[in-house]
DNA sequence: CCTTTTCTTGGAAGGCCTGCCAAGGATCTC
DNA sequence: GAGATCCTTGGCAGGCCTTCCAAGAAAAGG
């Protein structure tokens, strides 16, 4: 009946004080790295937590200095960011250097639920800052509420241009204009474009990027050649579909991230068009899926575990008090030429 | 230099017994769901927890239990599995539904520095069970520490076919059997294997199933045509490099997961060789990965999302005190056909 | 009807740490 | 050299919940 224990069986801060020959409070001192504490006393304690492998009591820290040290990491379960390991990459290297822990939520889009199981979270304490993730990263009614109680939270790629809190985004916009920029150079002008997520505002992003692109190389965008997404590889497979069923075929296509490219990729397999030989395809994100696709994805590549690592370090700084530096982090992305895209040929031309 | 509060500014216990008109153990009580309690009294508690919108502090509640009511999952931070998310998903739904909330801890392999960190985890009472992936779940002198000191762990997939903790897995041996019946089937008899990491159990067991299945079909079983890999993608195209370069080519080939199978597919692509027209291509797995790649991947299925849940059940039983129904968790795995692998065919044997 | 068991509640005593305040000593200022 | 200022340490009072124990009420048993 009586739940098992484990640690903290060992010492206690009591222990420490007593071995040291000082009081509790100046353990707690030097363990949280205070000022007014001499080097000596500090030596002194700093021997005895080790020799008696003292750690301190994560529950009795949070609960007397009424913070979790955790942070909350909230996605969407069933369709997480291909990123997203990187991106947990990023937050727990972050996080522990700072002795943050990370905790992550799941959550179902457009839920009650998923609303009510962080407000219980976030009301109770057991949290000390949100890190969201797209599509979390708006001005909903309920993050807002959140935000103004008093909530430190941060988002990358957020849906919402501006936001009030930390955001780190990257180059999108830039991004697909060097992504296009590519393309043209490679000789092709009917370009087709598989807009993402509507309420992403990446998503816009990378469509001006590529309008622009072709403004600059003096070649008139077609309306007909843009169709619209959502980043799933589903509506890549199915967009793709459209495109190369239409009457006039383009000669490469730019999928706004790597997953609905794999879908074009697919949607070509399907009609037996040889990628780059006949259709050229390029994505965005330069995720795990882009280098092993066949042929391997030019693509855009995203710093995601360092975006990571700075938004989860403005967060903290926020969360400390802290004016944080930067509340909007920009990371540049790159150009990653493999094999997907080539020069326009005249069989691609006249399929 | 205070730092910002959030949350549990609102009603404590205290609040809720004094409103309701009974005492904070009564109040206790009926949070946790505790035996001895009328029904009325309960009544009003619920009454009064509800009007106040109480939710209980979780740090005062893990110190007063000495728990934590946090299961932490170990797993490999360079190379997460491809089933990662899938694992994440399973987890915490079920931890969900117990009052766990999750932790992850992405670890460097063969790093002192991640045991540190694990076992500072632990002892600061950080953690109440742990959940291990691969290559985690293995009889190390450690783990076995951390088994006999009494913490409650779990695997995923181990590397050890037996453990003294329970332990998740699917039916490695079945899966590759019922795959190299279905590539005989379709008439192929000089099927490569590639192999997975030596130290996972499952490796070996999935190569055991492709034996039998050939000996079953008394097909000879060469040896030429087993190449080691480890489960990443890199190593499914040097090996499928290696056996598409050999002396005698295999007509099909059985890449005993999903990153190598598309590792295969590139190989192929680089030779010009189509796939399944001219080589069968199969993995095992069925990640996200196995429907995007081009062709789609035939491959197996296993339940990881359910064999997730399964394991955190049998973890938090443990947990409780509660003796575990099942201390070793076997799912069925399943075949799934799609495009990659087809009928031999004369092209095939001719190359 | 009284004793024994079962149910239902309450009270006190912590869990281990940090925040706040105070106090003594050292250093500085003019 | 006396007062002001800083540095360094300690003590106490919680934080909010649970565990343990006790006690009264109700039910059961003889």
């Amino acid at each position: 009946m009586t739940p098992p224990r484990f640690g903290n069986n060992g010492a206690t801060i009591q222990d420490v004080a007593a071995k040291a020959g000082v009081s509790k409070k100046t353990v707690s001192r030097v363990i949280n790295g205070e000022d007014y504490v001499t080097e000596q006393t500090a030596q002194k304690v700093e021997t005895a937590i080790a020799e008696l492998g003292y750690v301190p009591n994560v529950s009795a820290r949070r609960l007397a200095s009424n913070r979790s040290y955790v942070l909350t990491l909230v996605y969407q379960a069933e369709e997480p960011p291909g990123w997203l390991t990187h991106v947990i990459q990023g937050i727990v290297q972050t996080s522990a250097r700072h002795g943050y822990e990370v905790v992550i939520h799941p959550c179902e889009v457009e839920e009650q639920a998923s609303q009510k199981s962080l407000q219980a979270l976030v009301t109770r304490g057991g949290t000390d800052g949100l890190i969201l993730l797209p599509p979390f990263g708006s001005k909903t009614a309920f993050n807002q509420r959140l935000f103004e109680g008093g909530m430190p939270m941060a988002s990358i790629e957020p849906s919402d241009p501006d936001l009030p809190w930390p955001v780190a985004t990257i180059t999108n916009r830039q991004g697909a204009y060097d992504m296009t920029a590519y393309l043209l150079s490679l000789g092709h002008r009917r370009i087709g474009f598989i807009l993402g997520p509507e309420d992403y505002s990446g998503s816009w992003e990378r469509l001006d990027g590529f309008k622009a692109a072709l403004e600059d190389a003096e070649v008139a965008f077609e309306k007909a050649l843009v169709v619209a997404g959502d980043y799933t590889f589903e509506s890549g497979l199915a967009q793709g579909r459209a495109l190369l069923g239409a009457a006039i075929l383009p000669t490469a296509i730019f999928a706004s991230n790597d997953e609905m490219a794999a879908g074009v990729i697919q949607a070509a397999y399907e009609l037996g068009l040889r990628v780059p030989d006949e259709l050229s395809v390029v994505g965005f994100d330069d995720s795990a899926l882009a280098c092993r696709l066949s042929p391997p994805l030019t693509t855009i590549r995203q710093p995601t575990i360092e975006l990571a690592a700075r938004v989860t370090e403005a967060l903290i700084q926020r969360i400390n008090g802290e004016e944080a530096e930067d509340t909007r982090i920009e990371m540049t992305t790159s150009l990653v030429v493999r094999d997907s895209a080539a020069t326009v040929t005249d069989s691609g031309l006249s399929m």
